[in-house]
DNA sequence: TGGATATACTTGAGCAGTCAAGGAGGTGGC
DNA sequence: GCCACCTCCTTGACTGCTCAAGTATATCCA
């Protein structure tokens, strides 16, 4: 049934799938450990952090934050809590419209996202080292990692 | 933030990072949707039956398992109690060591898994299709994951 | 033989996310 | 102006994992 005639081996995409989903949990791990050893937070909290930084103003809506780390909204309340508590990011209204409660970096968080990066950045590398990837694995693992995370929003599944 | 070094777009690991979890939470959101509404089981519980019926006798050790799937002995506790609640799978004593207990797929639970095993491919191919994935892509996006999951989930798949 | 140590597994507490329900605020038809 | 409906956000109950601690069994070695 895997069998497939052609060139090369055939290339399972169940087999691809599985694997896509244990090399994530490694790397996941791995940045958990040392984001969370030097500074105290998660890949998740990291997440958040750099997507706060990126945007203009270095605020975003909760909604816009859901939906750019790929969260439902409570998922969003709930992991900007500890991060709120801890000084990295405040709460602040908007003007024009009572409903919507802004998730801004403080400068605070901006240094400590600042430190995190430089941390985020030699995980990365020395992991993508670790494996022999070379820069054009890199690159064509990048391009094709772009086409599969880019279907965000909701898709009807049966 | 993105600097360019000779050839081509610079292949930032960590932004390669955030796009390889990215990809995967995509990916394990359209598996459990699909197993889930045709199964009753969600990637996790496929992915650990798959494990057992590729085991020799259909039966593993709880710890071999957990090294298997990258998870901890009491993870695979927590996700063996409801298969084996529903009968997909049993515990088995080892004859020669009383500690261990054996999770041993059931011949029910061999049957639901080769229908579970036909969606999944469904999904994989699918997913991998509509981003356009070439068979070319995906052999290669395969190897690059394989080195990058550390302890190689190995066994083909069939 | 028996005590120290190592291994296999389970359990309690906790964390990070989900969904479903609900409150508060905005918007449009009449 | 009013009321139905929509959006933004939070909360409660749950899942699925983690770690730390505990139990039971095995093994090593004096």
């Amino acid at each position: 049934m895997t069998e497939h005639t052609g060139t090369g081996p055939s290339p399972d995409p169940l087999d691809t799938a599985l694997r896509l989903v244990r090399a994530q949990t490694a790397l996941v791990k791995r940045f958990d450990a040392s984001l969370g050893g030097l500074h105290g937070v998660s890949l998740s909290d990291f997440t958040l952090l750099l997507h706060l930084a990126q945007a203009p103003g270095g605020r975003m809506r909760r909604v816009d934050l859901a939906e750019a780390l790929g969260l439902t909204a409570s998922g969003v309340t709930r992991g900007l809590a500890p991060l709120e508590r801890i000084g990295l990011v405040t709460r602040e209204a908007a003007a024009r419209d009572a409903r919507v409660a802004y998730a801004a970096l403080t400068p605070t968080g901006r240094d400590r996202l600042a430190e995190m990066l430089h941390t985020a950045r030699q995980v990365a590398a020395d992991h993508f080292a670790a494996e022999q990837c070379s820069p054009e694995d890199l690159t064509r693992l990048s391009a094709l990692l772009t086409r599969l995370g880019a279907t965000a929003p909701g898709q009807r599944i049966g």
